[in-house]
DNA sequence: CTACTTCTGTTGCCTAAACAACATAGGAGC
DNA sequence: GCTCCTATGTTGTTTAGGCAACAGAAGTAG
């Protein structure tokens, strides 16, 4: 909620962004071959390439990765389709909604039931991503009460794409997007400031 | 000839492993695209995700990188066809032949003529690596005079495999090997020790 | 129970890489 | 001529990563 502000992540040293890279791929590699019962930091660390004491320096336990992991593929995926997500717009909302559809869709699609165990830490992240946008552009519109829209919203998206994902993969994720836009935008614009 | 023998490579500290394998992954991107000339120092760091001071701590300039990036992907042409390079045998010798023959022979075709400048370059560094090799051979067999030995058996393989490239590519480079093998172990074999 | 094994966290020391700053050298344009 | 711009090497300082060693936990075999 601090640390993993979207400006400053850029600008962190290359040794980091690389270790850390290098940590959840070969994290993810070994995922697909064991399941995540059955790895050992040790095996992280020698996959990767990077001392065993160098994973404890950027995460507490492998528990700590696996969130990483689901929060940085989260970001790849808003990423992709947000070119400039730096300002609140109704397109820029629009693209979240479909985003987080599309993540989630995909996620339930891949990964085989074993890994549904994951399904509290994918929503508690990608719930954390949303709240951390959200109220950033909320903050640069000075909007008040900008921590409860922002709750309310994020909160909302997720429960709107778990239902999509439920009952309406017929419809496009655009479509639905485009369909529940307005509910999403009345919790961040009820309440104008000055 | 000192610095880079065979078995000191492996247990190098990981770091420069890496940080060399980012650069010549990057320098080969960019002289794909651009050539050699048109390739900055700056251009190999920023695409390897590499200070550029770190780059004069591995290589004096962008010439060196070059002789560095051609010795090592004759190593791993090596090391794909010879599970076993630490003694000397029939086998091995012959190995050796048929990997310069199809190194120097993808060369030829794969690269563009404007890159037949590197030849001379080419040359030296895989009659180097060609000597190391077989001086290690020869030492571990003690045999007398390894060193003139080697120098006469590199050259001849080289020479060989350039010959192959000119007249003879409908021969496969296997059966060429075989067939100009004893010549090669002449050098080789000559005097035996005590 | 003990002995053996393997993984876990953690520490102190050392080295490699990042970074910023500098002086220098060579074009390009005017 | 001049300035502007960009690439080159080089340096001193800070920080991240490698490494070896440790104690402890948990499992397994005898």
């Amino acid at each position: 909620m601090l640390s993993n502000s979207y400006q400053e992540f850029e600008k962190l040293d290359p040794r980091v962004k690389r270790t850390r890279q290098m940590l959840d791929q070969a994290f993810l590699q070994l995922l697909a071959e064991k399941g995540f019962d059955a790895i050992s930091v040790q095996d992280v660390t020698a996959r990767a390439g990077v001392n065993r004491a160098t994973f404890y320096a950027h995460f507490p336990d492998k528990f700590a990765l696996l969130d990483y992991s689901i929060r940085e593929s989260f970001r790849e995926e808003i990423k992709k389709r947000m070119l400039q997500s730096c300002h609140f717009s109704m397109e820029n909302l629009r693209h979240l909604i479909v985003a987080v559809c599309e993540f989630t869709g995909n996620l339930s699609a891949h990964c085989v039931p074993a890994q549904r165990q994951f399904e509290p830490l994918v929503e508690n992240q990608i719930k954390g991503q949303l709240y951390e946008i959200i109220l950033m552009w909320l903050k640069s519109e000075q909007a008040n009460s900008p921590e409860t829209s922002a709750t309310a919203a994020s909160w909302a998206i997720y429960g709107l794409a778990m239902q999509w994902n439920r009952e309406k993969k017929n419809q496009s994720a655009e479509s639905f997007a485009d369909e529940v836009l307005p509910l999403v935008a009345a919790n961040l614009t009820l309440r104008q400031p000055v």
